[in-house]
DNA sequence: CGTCCGCTTGAATAGTTTCAATTGAAGTGG
DNA sequence: CCACTTCAATTGAAACTATTCAAGCGGACG
């Protein structure tokens, strides 16, 4: 991403993540009201519910998803090292999806009221939030073209190579693997395609040599191949964690 | 949607979108820069580009979209008054989408730099702002599960009943009738379908009396029965103007 | 040992796209 | 004022992609 600051106001400070002073440091600490461990299969929230805590995300893998009446679901996206989840039922009052998490998770916890103290002790922070909302939006936005417009062997480079380098950004990658602890029927609803045709187009990357998912774990020896596949790009911005 | 508030904090304030004091509106006028008239097909953003302002859409409609390298394209929302076009630029540092005016639009219009002076001064407004960005992500969110999981009949339903609904919010709507000034084409492309099967779906819908899109104006005699297609819910959050 | 779950496979079906061509309305220039 | 172009909406038919149905396989687990 191009960074392009106004070189007159302190907009570009935030642009690049300042490290956190000693006096924001303390303060944040506060903040912070705990750590939560989950085992996988746990729902985080639910879908229409409020929720007095907000997450992040500092360890594990989860998905977020939304349910239609006739029992389907769709994978609004996953949530990675660095997320946030709960920001919704936060600022507007109910979740507007569910998660769940899929693997063993570290959670830090938030309460719901502190997020206005937040906003008022420092704004910096609460800049940070609305640029995490931001950044999220941006995805959504690109999973939106990529659903609506990509045929089925793109999505799946796609999402391969999406989680592939947001969890390389994350620091969880080695030996051009990471852990994706996924189902192939998530993957499937996360890309709105069937799961035999989602089955057979992995089949078909993985006999190309393009990406290997097979128990549990990623393998992409090409990353700028696998992109090939649909033009990508492969540029993540990193979602780091709040506190 | 329903409210969950934290009566111990000032957050329920801001659920309820409180109106302004007289100090707030003496600031507020003072962010505020001044005011954009444009004329249809009028390129507002450009995908990829910085923005050195943000604008509110008081008036007029337009749409957000990415362009695909084959040409083709996404629309990923539209524009309605009320909304806010240019946040991810200032965000981020450049825009994710292109946003283009479909009729003549009336903007409010606001100077990047100002926006980390409000997050300083006004954190009230700060909150309302990313408010504002999860509500636009709820959408995004909604719209991922259509396109990825509804057939074209259904996209089609949901799509003419969510721009009806949000218009009919800020009051454009009369008998029944929402202004509607886009091509088939640009529905099309918001709903991931051709331009064609867009067009069939169309006149089965007006056919059976659901709704009528002609001469960009739309008509849904019984917004419930259009909904009963896909069990959808007719509740669109309003954005309001920040200002 | 039997059951459950996720992955795999093949074949039939259906929904959607693509191609190709027509119409009508609106705008342009001679 | 009339060809000529352009653009959106429309229509029919063919081609194809992805879904659905149905069944089998292997590992994990009680």
């Amino acid at each position: 991403m191009k960074k392009t600051a106004c070189a007159a106001c302190p907009l570009r400070k935030f642009e690049i993540f300042s490290a956190f002073t000693e006096e924001e440091v303390e303060f944040t600490q506060s903040f912070k009201s705990g750590e939560l461990q989950v085992d996988p299969g746990t729902t985080l929230m639910l879908e229409g519910m409020p929720s007095p805590q907000i997450y992040t995300v500092l360890d594990g893998q989860g998905v977020r998803y939304k349910t239609m009446e006739d029992g389907s679901r769709q994978v609004i996206n996953f949530a990675l090292p660095g997320d946030l989840i709960g920001l919704h039922a936060a600022v507007m009052g109910e979740m507007s999806h569910s998660v769940e998490s899929t693997s063993a998770m570290r959670l830090c916890v938030f309460n719901r009221c502190d997020l206005w103290r937040l906003f008022e002790r420092w704004p910096a922070r609460a800049y940070d939030l609305t640029w995490l909302s931001a950044v999220e939006e941006h995805f959504l936005g690109e999973t939106v073209a990529v659903i609506g417009r990509r045929s089925a062997r793109e999505r799946v480079a796609w999402g391969l190579l999406r989680v592939y380098s947001r969890l390389k950004a994350v620091g969880q990658e080695k030996d051009n693997t990471v852990p994706m602890p996924w189902r192939q029927q998530d993957l499937a609803d996360a890309l709105g395609l069937s799961l035999v045709h989602t089955n057979k187009t992995l089949q078909r990357l993985r006999g190309e040599g393009l990406a290997d998912w097979t128990e549990g774990r990623l393998t992409i020896r090409d990353p700028a191949a696998l992109a090939g596949v649909g033009h990508f790009e492969i540029d993540a911005p990193v979602r780091r964690p709040l506190i």
